[in-house]
Order: structure tokens, then C-alpha cells, then sequence
RNA sequence: CGGGGUGUAGCGCAGUCUGGCUAGCGUGCUAUCUUGGGGUGAUAGAGGUCGCAGGUUCAAGUCCUGUCACUCCGACCA
């Protein structure tokens, strides 16, 4: 391709409103434009080349996985979305629309209603099982607060599998294969990762796990283990069970005056105990379909904090909300003397896994300016949950060595789904002995255009993009510096055609502008190498940069184009 | 959702407080000349519903009312 041909918009000013690496450069590179803000982009020449790219690597190891590729009507009638239950459930992220007969549609933000009902009218018997079918389409998803380019942009390019299976063992085979085919793919496109535990959010099902690209940037805290091979989501990540070295305060139960002792901090001053012997009681708001809500008490040690994901789910709640402190006293609650003992009518109690053996226990009293002391939970019937946000230093649940806090961004997530769409959507197939079964699903994710933001937050420098190998727009920029001069161009349009002869993909700067505007592009398109034709060549030399690092090498302009081919491949 | 901020040329901004002639600046863009290894210099140009709607006034980018959009921060503790 040559540069004076091609739309490539690439600009000196950052702008304003992007903070991360890849926005900035992907932007400033001309790979793609924003569109009114609001998190909607346009792919330009260069970044739709980038994205086909990483597109065709994850087609072609799911193909040699055993995957089809379908493609799914864009716009979905909204039954599909009520049959499954997800209209009401998945919240304000779904975006809803009418069309002139006044029905109902929606933009998927993913498709299992869409892939279960094209499955379920063609398949019929066990013989067509097992299937994976997946689509790289766009989706859609109303973002709260859209930021960071591409990263979390409201329209994107997803790739979203399903697999249908005629047993849970068989769906667990699928999964590991496509855990390991992802491995595959990321590992092509040359990212540095982790494989975490993670929680299955909206999507539902159990055994789920994330891929996560390290990046500081990233949006996501997740728990890693340098010892082994756990990692998890800090929002499904668990610990070793955690002793307390301080003695347990001896008291027997009774109700104690602690006036103006609100936080767990001055409580612990207060009685001159460990957090660990008080119960951190916190209030929340629960929402539950068609506008139901209930508060609920979460109770867990005052040495550890809420998992707010976790205490989501114990629930079942489509989310949890702050509640304020005079909602909390219509309820019958005294904010700062909340315990989970005795509670009004109409509010619920979790309690934290830790607390099933725990005695010698100090909590709120529900009423102002009391605590209760000596509580034991020992065999105390309750609804028990892991609620534990789990804190670095803690142990890891496999090695119990200690464990620390990184960043990722999530780029893919695989999860077990089980029956849960197939069941209400009526996916069903005959078994071999004639008998009606709902289909055993998996469900798979890759962020594609999330991947490009990725690949720039794990690879660039102060200058601009270091595109990894299979991720490049091009292989090769060849960069006559003096466009006047005749000899330069000679050779780069001769370098030009030999190299795209041999196949490879090669970007020729002949654009009437000087050597500076030229080497700066060059930077911050991050194509992995380039041939500078310049001065040098009076004295029949030329310069073999790659960009990773700026190491710059002096070739004879006789050989350049073999040892261009020996480098490239 | 809660709280700030901003809408003026493709992009970045000034002008608004204190209303006044033809709305400016930087960058980018076009043309010619110049320069030719790190965004060269000069001259001449093109480019505007001042977010939208209504109001006050002889006169509104500027004042008033409404509205829309974008953007930043936060979502902890009980």
C-alpha cells in the first residue's frame, strides 16, 4: 500500500478526554475516530485492517477447534429476551427500542436467546450433537459511563460462541478444549495473560473463567498467586481460611452501653479486641425483578471487607444499591449498631461462611448505643455465603503461599452454562433411548476490538504503538525520506514490488512531506519494522529499523531486500 | 445514580463577567515559492446554524428561561 493513497489521519495532539495509552494512540495513529463521543468509534483503514487481523487468528483456531461460524440477525425481537427472563433481569445496559407496529427489539449485548432458537429448530436428536457455533459480530451494550477508546466502548466487535451438548461431561470437555484454543489465540497475538476464576454475572451459569490481559490499566482487580497456577477474579476469588493471632475476648452475652462507637475501628479501640471477634454488619438495598427491593444484612468479620459480586449473588438480586441511613431507620436500623442477631420484620440476614464456628462475638445490638457481646454462631441455622473480599497477603487456597493483587483486562471469559437457556427456551433433543432432554450449554467470549486496546496497553512507548506480529497492519514500512530524490525512489518502489512479490504486506511512505512528520508516523503506527532509505545512499546503504526499542542497523542497499525477507520471517 | 465542568472552524482554545461595527488565535487544510535526516520558513486563500428552542433589547456568542449533548470525579463506611 502506499502512503499517499491511503486515509491515514494521524495527528500531533492528544485528545482531551483520553487518559490510556491505546485510546490515545490508536486515535492519534488514525486507526480510529470517534463519533459524536458517547463511546462509539469508526474503524478507519488502518484499524479495520489491525481488527481483521486479529479477527482471522481467532477464526482460524476456533475452525481448528471444530467451531462453525454463523452470523446472527443484528436486531432481536424482545420475546426472545422475555422468554429467557433476561428483558427484566439485565438491566438499563440493554438497549430497547420499538419498531412502527409498536413491538418490542433490543441490540444484543450477547446472543444465547438468538443462538438456542436458531439450535433449537434444526437440531432435534442427539446424533447432531455436540455443536459449536459462533458468530464475530458487533453488540451493543449501553454503558454506564463509556471511556478509555476502545476498551469499554458501547458498540463493539465481540466474538461469542455457544456449545451444545448432550451431556454435562461432554460440555466439560468443550470447555476445556476452548479454554485451551484460547490459550492458542492469545498467545499468537502475542499478549502476556492469565487464566482466572471468575463470577458469571448476567450471563449466569457456574465454572466460569476469564482471560485476563495484564495491564495496569486494567479495569479489573484480579488475585494471583506467584507460587502456583491460582488466579481469580477478586470478585470470585477465594483464600485459605484466616486464623487471628490475638486471644478471643472472654465475655459472656450481654448487652453492652458504646455510646457514639459507630465504626468497627473505634469499636475495636472500644473494647480493645481484635476485629476479627466483631461481626461488620452492612446494609443493602437488594433489586429484584419487576421492581421488587429488600434490605438485606450482610454480616461478616470486621477484619474483612464485602465482596459486594459475591454478596450479589447470595441473594440472587439483579444488584445492590447503597441505602441511606433514613432508610435504614424506616426499616427499624440503627446505622452504626446494626447486628445480625435480631433484626425487624422484613429484613434479610446473610452471613459470611466465617462466621458459622465463631463465638465470643461482638455485634450491633439494633438499637442506639448498644452492642451485644459474647455472641456465638456455633450451630446457629443461617443462610451462609462466602462474602469475603479477598485482601493481598492473604493465602492461597491451593499452596498457601501469600497472594497478591494485579490488573487485567478482561479479553475473553468461558463459561459452563448447564441448562439454564436451554431449559426455559426449550431447546430439547431425544436421547438415544427416545427421551425429551434439554440441551447442556457453554457459552464463550472474546472481546475483539477490546483486544486492540490490549495489545497497545501491553505493547508501546512514548512514541506510539509496538504492534505485535500477527496483529501488525502491515509487515514492513518502507520510508523514502527525500521523495525528490530519484535514486531514493528508485530503490523504494524496486523494494516496494520485490517484497510485495514474495507476499509480504508492505507500507510505502512516498508522501511529499519531510524526514520528521515521515519517522514520527512511522512511531506511532507501530508497524515491527522498516527499511530508511535516506542519505546513506550515495554511499549505497540503507537502514533496517525495528520498532520494538528503535534499534536502527546499517544494510548495504545491494542486499537489503534478503536480509529484509531473513529478518521479517 | 450523586456531584462538578464544557458546548464558538476538522482538532485545541480565547471572547461571555461589563451586550455594540465585518467573531478571533494556534494547529490542520489548499496554492505558490522555500527547505530536505527529527513535525522548515514566507505569502496568499478556503473553512462558522457561536449545541438547540424560546424570551429581553434599537442591538445577543455575550443577559434570562427551558432543553439536549458531551465530559470528569465518586459509588466508601455503617
Amino acid at each position: 500500500m502506499r502512503f499517499s493513497r491511503l486515509l491515514i489521519p494521524t495527528t500531533k495532539e492528544t485528545p482531551n478526554d483520553a487518559t490510556l495509552a491505546s485510546h490515545i494512540y490508536l486515535i492519534r495513529g488514525g486507526f480510529i475516530q470517534s463519533v459524536g463521543g458517547s463511546g462509539l468509534y469508526n474503524f478507519l483503514p488502518l484499524g479495520k485492517k489491525v481488527l481483521d487481523k486479529v479477527r482471522a487468528v481467532v477464526k482460524d483456531e476456533l475452525d481448528q477447534a471444530g467451531c462453525q461460524e454463523v452470523s446472527l440477525s443484528f436486531v432481536t425481537p424482545a420475546s426472545l429476551w422475555q422468554e429467557s427472563g433476561r428483558f427484566e433481569k439485565y438491566g438499563k445496559e440493554l438497549l430497547r427500542f420499538k419498531d412502527r407496529k409498536n413491538n418490542d427489539f433490543i441490540l444484543g449485548p450477547t446472543h444465547e436467546e438468538m443462538m438456542v432458537n436458531l439450535v433449537r429448530q434444526s437440531v432435534k436428536s442427539y446424533k447432531q450433537l455436540p455443536l459449536n457455533l459462533y458468530q464475530i459480530n458487533l453488540k451493543f451494550r449501553d454503558e454506564i459511563r463509556p471511556r478509555f477508546g476502545l476498551m469499554r466502548g458501547r458498540e463493539f466487535l465481540m466474538k461469542d460462541g455457544y456449545s451444545f451438548h448432550a451431556s454435562q461431561e461432554d460440555m466439560q470437555r468443550e470447555f476445556a478444549l476452548m479454554e485451551e484454543t484460547y490459550k492458542k489465540i492469545f498467545t499468537r497475538l502475542g499478549l502476556e495473560f492469565r487464566v482466572v476464576e471468575a463470577d458469571s454475572g448476567a450471563i449466569g451459569g457456574s465454572g466460569s473463567k476469564e482471560f485476563m490481559v495484564l495491564a495496569d490499566s486494567g479495569e479489573d482487580t484480579i488475585v494471583v498467586c506467584d507460587s502456583c497456577e491460582y488466579g481469580a477474579n477478586i470478585e470470585a476469588a477465594v483464600r485459605k481460611e484466616k486464623a487471628c493471632e490475638s486471644e478471643a475476648p472472654e465475655a459472656v452475652f450481654a448487652k453492652f452501653h458504646t455510646p457514639a462507637t459507630e465504626t468497627i475501628e473505634e469499636l475495636s479501640k472500644f473494647f480493645h479486641v481484635d476485629p476479627y471477634y466483631l461481626v461488620k454488619t452492612v446494609a443493602k438495598k437488594a433489586l429484584f425483578d419487576e421492581g421488587e427491593t429488600k434490605v438485606i444484612l450482610f454480616a461478616l468479620r470486621g477484619s474483612d471487607e464485602l465482596q459486594e459480586v459475591k454478596a450479589c449473588n447470595a441473594v440472587n438480586a439483579n444488584d445492590l444499591v447503597d441505602i441511606s441511613e433514613e432508610e435504614l431507620a424506616e426499616v427499624g436500623l440503627v446505622a452504626g449498631y446494626m447486628g445480625p442477631t435480631v433484626v425487624p420484620e422484613g429484613v434479610s440476614i446473610v452471613l459470611d461462611n466465617t462466621l458459622k464456628e465463631a463465638s465470643s462475638m461482638i455485634c450491633g445490638a439494633n438499637e442506639k448505643d448498644y452492642h451485644l457481646i459474647g455472641n456465638s454462631f456455633i450451630g446457629v441455622e443461617a443462610d451462609y455465603h462466602d462474602l469475603v473480599a479477598v485482601q493481598e497477603g492473604d493465602l492461597c487456597p491451593c499452596c498457601g503461599e501469600p497472594m497478591r493483587y494485579t490488573k487485567g483486562i478482561e479479553a475473553g471469559h468461558i463459561f459452563q452454562l448447564g441448562t439454564q437457556y436451554s431449559e426455559p427456551l426449550g431447546a430439547n433433543f431425544l436421547d438415544e433411548n427416545g427421551k425429551s432432554q434439554p440441551m447442556v450449554m457453554g457459552t464463550y467470549g472474546i472481546g475483539v476490538s477490546r483486544l486492540l486496546a490490549a495489545i497497545i496497553e501491553q505493547n508501546h512507548d512514548d512514541k506510539g504503538c509496538i504492534w505485535t506480529k500477527e496483529s501488525a497492519p502491515f509487515d514492513l514500512q518502507v520510508i523514502i525520506s527525500n521523495i525528490k530524490d530519484d535514486e531514493q525512489v528508485a530503490l523504494g518502489e524496486k523494494l516496494y514490488e520485490g517484497l510485495k512479490a514474495k507476499g509480504l504486506d508492505v507500507l510505502l511512505d512516498d508522501r511529499k512531506e519531510r524526514f520528521g512528520p515521515k519517522i514520527k508516523d512511522y512511531e506511532l503506527l507501530g508497524v515491527p519494522q522498516a527499511v530508511i532509505i535516506g542519505k546513506k545512499l550515495q554511499d549505497g546503504l540503507v537502514e533496517f529499523v525495528s520498532r520494538e526499542g528503535l534499534v536502527k542497523e546499517e544494510v548495504s542497499a545491494d542486499t537489503i531486500l534478503d536480509v529484509v525477507m531473513q529478518k521479517v520471517n
